[in-house]
DNA sequence: GTGGTCTAGACCACG
DNA sequence: GTGGTCTAGACCACG
């Protein structure tokens, strides 16, 4: 499980890394019980402290994504999917009430902000779009 | 001139307040000239301490929104319209970018995305477009 | 006496005055025993408070460049020109050191930094060059 | 990184701070991922209030001369060389207008002030010329 | 440990 | 009256 962190972001470390275990599981790429890197191998191939890697991981559990086991490690839990994607959708409705109060101040109307994340869409990396991969 | 400030919002709330002030500027609420509230009247009326209310004032007059005068009070700045939109327009770049990762991730594609946009956009209060008020 | 403020300066009206009328003085525009507006007169002719007029003249007063009777009005002091000047010679300095230090933080060689002030000051309005007017 | 300020000067604690990192950035003498000092140091070794040395550093990164990240501490942004240098320049811009002004008043030639400007320059603690350290 | 936010309260310069 | 600066001290988020 590569994640990639950008250390000079606005977005905590231990952030970057639940949105993108987030985001796997989103994709399909990681599937109940599938068994996630220890903390101390987290810590390590991201380069973060461990209090990082560990926030990030007790975050994914309180947010039913992950499930620690004592002694035997932290599973993607079942129905992470279904977690994920509310997260998502959560997130995603969030944005969109923000952008269209800015869009709004800004004096644009509905279709030209509708544009511009049309065109923002195109320029984005890769999704689950066309099936599970 | 009434602000709504949320303190159990994550937003600082001298972030708030300049949000706010932008936002008035940027639909033409305040134009340029325009005097602003006194420091302490704003803190008062946002049941903030007098501090964090000119801090306020200070980072909007860092952006050119407004304009200090010791003694004499604050003021729309020249060229705070654009400077506000300028502002505005940054960030919704950065919430559109943020929205298309989100709608990528749960698999939405472009045309649904902007049609959530569109609809949100409907609901949000009143901006400034059909011209100046 | 026609002074010229400009009240979205960020330099103090009082200070604005006050150097205005040592201009005049070291211009030659205003002589020993020449006779000022009063501090109403001042004020009302330049749109202030009369605080600020009494400010600008007590600071005059304080620099030898004015002296005032009481009961009998204020006057250009003896004097007046040379302490003018003085002034102005100090004000300068410290400019120019001021300058110096910035054009040296820019790496900029002395003879660039001269050749910029001359250029300055082929666009700066009048001076008291070529003679007594 | 030793600073010296001037408790006595009515120039604000946290602009002397802010204009010597500046400086030192303009210099080169502090570099684009330089790590400076934390708060809590620069302000022991300026002898000045937390509040202060972080308000100092708030500013510079308004300025885009530094960038804190939190829990991580304060760096030398990319692109601060440039910033610094722009700020640099409009400061000398705006001095070099007032000399103007006032060796105008004093009836002095253009030649006369870049001549005082030059020999200021030659007593005026070391810049950057010559190339990089 | 790092920086960020906020309050309370003092003191100052300008008008 | 206006805004600006500074301190002291508390509390919080991130690593």
């Amino acid at each position: 499980m590569e994640l990639r962190l950008d250390p000079s972001s606005d977005t905590p470390l231990y952030t970057q890394i639940v949105e993108q275990v987030r985001r796997l599981v989103a994709r399909g790429a990681l599937r109940a019980g599938d068994r996630l890197p220890t903390v101390r191998e987290l810590a390590a191939s991201c380069r973060v402290n461990r209090n990082t890697a560990a926030r990030a991981v007790q975050v994914l559990e309180s947010e039913g994504v992950v499930r620690t086991r004592v002694g035997r490690g932290t599973f993607v839990a079942d129905g992470a999917a279904a977690a994920s994607a509310t997260l998502h959708e959560t997130a995603l409705d969030r944005l969109l009430e923000q952008a269209a109060r800015e869009a709004s101040a800004l004096g644009l109307d509905p279709e030209e902000a509708a544009r511009r994340l049309r065109a923002k869409m195109k320029t984005v990396p890769e999704g689950r779009r066309g099936g599970k991969p």
